[in-house]
RNA sequence: CGCGGGAUGGAGCAGUCAGGUAGCUCGUCGGGCUCAUAACCCGAAGGUCGUUGGUUCAAAUCCAGCUCCCGCAA
């Protein structure tokens, strides 16, 4: 069995931990992962579900606050003779020291194509520039932020209308496979890693709260793009008359006359609002304070009009 | 004890402050008009007003508790 210390905090992890508890080739030595922290309404601490799997299947858990800085864990690490660590979205930087603890390598499974869309956030920022295609990339961890040799890649089609949480899912379930072969190529030795060109490197930045405000000066296309990228993790969102709207999901629609916000046209299929080119027909909307409703909807009950307009 | 919004036919809402016949925009079903329609006209069905208790001749509405949903902030 390859002995593997698993590090990851959210759930698009999940599929991969289960996959190698419950893999006979593998034995999982324990879970390093982000304390919990208090949060959402009422400030209370809800356990993150990795934690709750690792629990549930008698699997040590080690939540630092910061790895590299912790020789206590680091001791234990060392002690438990690992193969190999294998880092999916986990948040924390490791060290050298940490690194080099396994005895055949520190793997990371990256969501892009390495070298392009090293960093924070590769999978929104892939739909937010108009991609048509992605992937993850399985690679050997050094210092610098995602820059290791490559052990594998798989592509990734990106749909026009697939959104940021739809491609996680795909990521989320294709990460088990890879991971396993990654892991096995290395073991048995045949799986030769090559270095990333790093002159064609390109680099992804944490969203900002401010972008989540959509500014209907934009093209529709772009703003069609940064929606679905965007979508549950910082929806965007607009104001009609004071209150805030969530806008969830949409499509781009052609030839319309009006200015940008304006409203244009309300039907059952949504409602539609200008951009700076072309329109954006919203389809699923969240209005403050109550939930996810078809836009249709919304305009029934909130008495929208058209010739109005989002701030 | 972080701040705040909300729960009313299948959907989205009004009505609650000043207690007294369940309302609006849709959807659904039936019929009509039309070459035709997601359009228009006529009609119908469908609700113990989140839950428990209290006040009252009378509670969606006032009072108290509880449950659930959501926004902000972190």
């Amino acid at each position: 069995m390859i002995k593997v210390v698993f590090f990851a905090t959210p759930n698009i992890a999940l599929n991969s931990f289960n996959f190698f508890i419950n893999s006979k080739d593998y034995d999982v030595l324990a879970l390093v992962t982000q304390k919990a922290k208090a949060q959402n309404r009422g400030k209370k601490i809800v356990e993150r579900e990795i934690t709750k799997i690792a629990k549930e299947n008698n699997i040590t858990v080690f939540e630092p606050d910061k790895i590299s800085r912790e020789p206590d864990v680091i001791e234990k690490l060392k002690e438990m003779k690992p193969d190999f660590f294998v880092t999916f979205a986990f948040g924390q930087i490791l060290s050298q020291e940490v690194i080099d603890i396994p005895k055949f390598a520190t793997i990371n499974l990256h969501a892009s194509l390495l070298p392009e869309y090293r960093g924070a956030n590769p999978i929104a920022t892939a739909i937010i520039d108009g991609k048509k295609e992605t992937g993850i990339t399985t690679m050997k961890t050094v210092l610098e932020l995602d820059a290791g040799d490559i052990c594998l890649q798989e592509k990734i089609e990106i749909t026009p209308e697939m959104n940021v949480i739809e491609l996680m899912d795909k990521i989320s379930n294709l990460s088990p496979d890879l991971l396993d072969k990654t892991l096995k190529g290395l073991y048995e030795g045949t799986l030769i890693p090559f270095a990333q060109d790093n002159n064609k490197a390109t680099f992804t930045k944490k969203l900002k709260k401010e972008e989540k405000e959509i500014n209907w000066a934009a093209p529709a296309q772009k703003l069609h793009d940064k929606i679905r990228g965007m979508y549950l993790i910082n929806t965007n969102q607009s104001t009609y008359k004071g209150k805030i709207i969530k806008i969830l999901k949409t499509e781009v629609v052609e030839n319309t006359v009006g200015q940008a916000g304006e409203i244009v046209e309300i039907s059952k299929s949504g409602v539609v609002v200008k951009c700076l080119d072309n329109a954006l027909r919203l389809l699923l909307v969240k209005p403050e304070g109550k939930g996810e409703m078809k836009a249709s909807d919304w305009a029934n009950g909130a008495r929208i009009k058209k010739g109005d307009f989002f701030q």
